[in-house]
DNA sequence: GCAATAGTGTCTGTCAGACAATATGCC
DNA sequence: GGCATATTGTCTGACAGACACTATTGC
């Protein structure tokens, strides 16, 4: 197939993070702007290449993680896909492996050590390309998303995005900003109650200001939920086929 | 973070391949022996390094399909994921993105060109460690079978098991050959035919030699399914409760 | 007719969606 | 008490699982 003096080409190796958190019940995403060419001044994902040739690819990602969005406590970091179009970087040959970090709502838009600035944006606006995007991050954050959506249909990724202590009610808004759907709290109740394992009591109920004091909760050991939540969709107009 | 002169390591890309398709009721994965260091004669997925600089990472799983296994129609390919601990290959570092292709049943065993050989090994050794594969491999396998698994339930990946036209009888036989669970057919197929453009008829019964000749079908343009297939659960033993 | 496989109809329990009713805090 | 939110309960339609029954071929 090839001559014996052949070598197989060596490559430059990034991570990316897509990384989601909830504020104001909006889905928000950490972008950073970038600093360097190419696409200076414009938005783009945290991420950066391998930092030596022993490092691992999840550590990577924990790395910057860390040095560009200031998160250390991750409660929830996967591996989303890899991208590697000969020309998505013009620097190159880049392949990134893209990954999916959740995290509960933090303090403030965290300044990043390595990044001129890093900030939350609402997923909306850069799905609608209202906030335009360097290289071929806007298909990540599609992906990203996409796989989040449906990662909470059927795991326990929704407690990812709470903090250690939460009511259901709160539970019940991440479903509803990350699907962009109304449910009904009484079903809802139901529902995440039958699941066993999903959410486990966690000591008194706190008073919210204002109505009745919720029980409070932490996530449950159970990762895969069956039945899985619904994400129900909107019914086809008239008389409403099934999807 | 690091000093003027420090430059981003330089990685080996690798493709690597879980090709899977149905013999005689059970899943196979097909196999190549290495002929060459490090783990000689050992088992291995087809797979191999990116051909040069400019080749995009599909395209390679897609020559590697072809090269190594002969397969030049692919119903189904995608990525799996991307393997990349410093030490998976004693060579160096050598990072893998790993593909998903499912193929109808081919006419036999295929000789590659590159590969000593190839051949079609059941699912159920492997993953039982009968047949010990090389390098980080049988992680892959698993996570590609789980893989599959998983997007029978909500995807129309099964018909891409099965040849241009089949009946629901053999899509059954995909169902309860991936998932190793036995299926009632009088509800298996008011499930297909309930769920629109699953499958779409495609001409008159055929005879299978005995029996009532079964109405045949080809795959449908729906890529979703809702309501998913459902893999019904081993009941835990006594008493059964919901998983 | 008989064997064998394809395909339809019916019954029943479970679960999702709608919504009424009750509980419990703060003022 | 009055307001606001949390939580429980009930009703109903849709669907999954079990299984009896009919249809259509080869012999």
């Amino acid at each position: 197939m090839h001559d014996d003096t052949w070598e197989p080409p060596r490559i430059l190796l990034a991570v990316d993070l897509v990384i989601l958190t909830l504020r104001g019940g909006r889905l928000h995403l950490l972008l950073v702007r970038r600093g360097i060419e190419p696409f200076v001044g414009r938005a783009a994902l945290p991420g950066g290449f391998l930092a030596d040739e022993r490092e691992d690819i999840l550590s990577a990602a924990r790395r910057e993680l860390r040095e560009e969005a200031g998160l250390t406590d991750i409660p929830h970091l996967e591996q989303l896909g890899t991208y590697g179009e000969p020309d998505r970087d013009p620097r190159g040959r880049v392949v990134s492996v893209a990954h999916l970090a959740v995290v509960p709502r933090l303090p403030e838009p965290v300044a990043g050590t390595d990044a001129a600035a890093a900030e939350w944006t609402p997923v909306d606006d850069v799905l609608a390309e209202r906030v335009p995007l360097a290289f071929d991050h806007l298909r990540i954050v599609a992906e990203g998303v996409e796989r989040a959506r449906s990662k909470l249909e059927h795991t326990g990724l929704a407690t990812a995005f709470c903090p250690e202590v939460f009511t259901l009610t709160e539970l019940q808004q991440v479903y509803e900003a990350v699907w962009g759907t109304p449910l009904d709290p009484r079903n809802f109740y139901r529902k995440v109650q039958g699941t066993k394992g999903f959410v486990i009591p966690a000591g008194p109920p706190r008073s919210t200001g204002t109505g009745r004091p919720a029980r409070v909760y932490r996530a449950g050991p159970r990762r895969d939920l069956y039945p899985p939540m619904i994400r129900t969709v909107p019914t086809t107009a008239a008389g409403g086929g099934k999807r």
